[in-house]
DNA sequence: CACTTACGTAAGTATCTACTAAAATATACT
DNA sequence: AGTATATTTTAGTAGATACTTACGTAAGTG
């Protein structure tokens, strides 16, 4: 699921959306009058962002009402922090260990 | 420069690669050996991480040597990070504004 | 029930992307 | 110079993706 929330985010448009909906709910069509593109269009990424879990969706008479779903960012977010924190750790270790074979500080 | 980045992080390949060099510099032929794919699918990738700032290049011969580059990670962590925070603190914002409105606390 | 409003879904398309095989390049070795 | 080694570049391809137009659907309204 991460993966489909990671993915869903490196698309401009749908990060957009999502600042929109941070601050409060919209319905679809208030989403869509922000942009250019068409209302399918805009449709189609509040789909992929739902699946992704970043998106809430509610009913109200014919309208959809989006919220963001702070949880599903917090999952990314998590995620992204483990890379990079194995990454410096990693890194961390590797000059570790090259600092125990010249113990003298020579470089 | 950033939006490069992120796309470029997430390919899952690609996240694999910046594993591989965080720890320890590889040459091209080694980063390669960790994969099923063809060597030339490899380069290309190490050109989209190179390009997006990830990975530095070093010529050794005829190798060519990758490492990470902390800072280009570190350029991404910091731009998803503001997208959450300004997240949040619209949220807050709203949620403040709505007890405004109604300081009785009721639902 | 007809009609409108607010959406989503389907089908088609242009562009992008990750890949492969073949060719080009660049350094090292003799 | 000629050959081997390491790697990138090129050309071509199958599949994904963001979009559009046209159509379908579901809830409210006369």
């Amino acid at each position: 699921m991460v993966e489909l929330a990671l993915r869903a985010i490196v698309e401009p448009r749908r990060r957009e959306i999502l600042r929109l909906v941070q601050s409060s709910e919209l319905s679809a069509g208030e989403i869509a009058a922000h942009f250019t593109v068409t209302r399918p269009a805009i449709s189609q990424h509040l789909r992929v962002l739902t699946q992704a879990g970043l998106l809430a969706v509610r009913r109200d008479g014919t309208r959809r009402i989006y919220r963001a779903r702070p949880e599903g960012l917090e999952e990314v977010r998590r995620f992204l922090e483990q890379f990079w924190k194995d990454g410096l750790e990693r890194l961390k270790e590797t000059a570790e260990a090259e600092e125990r074979s010249r113990p003298d500080g020579r470089n």
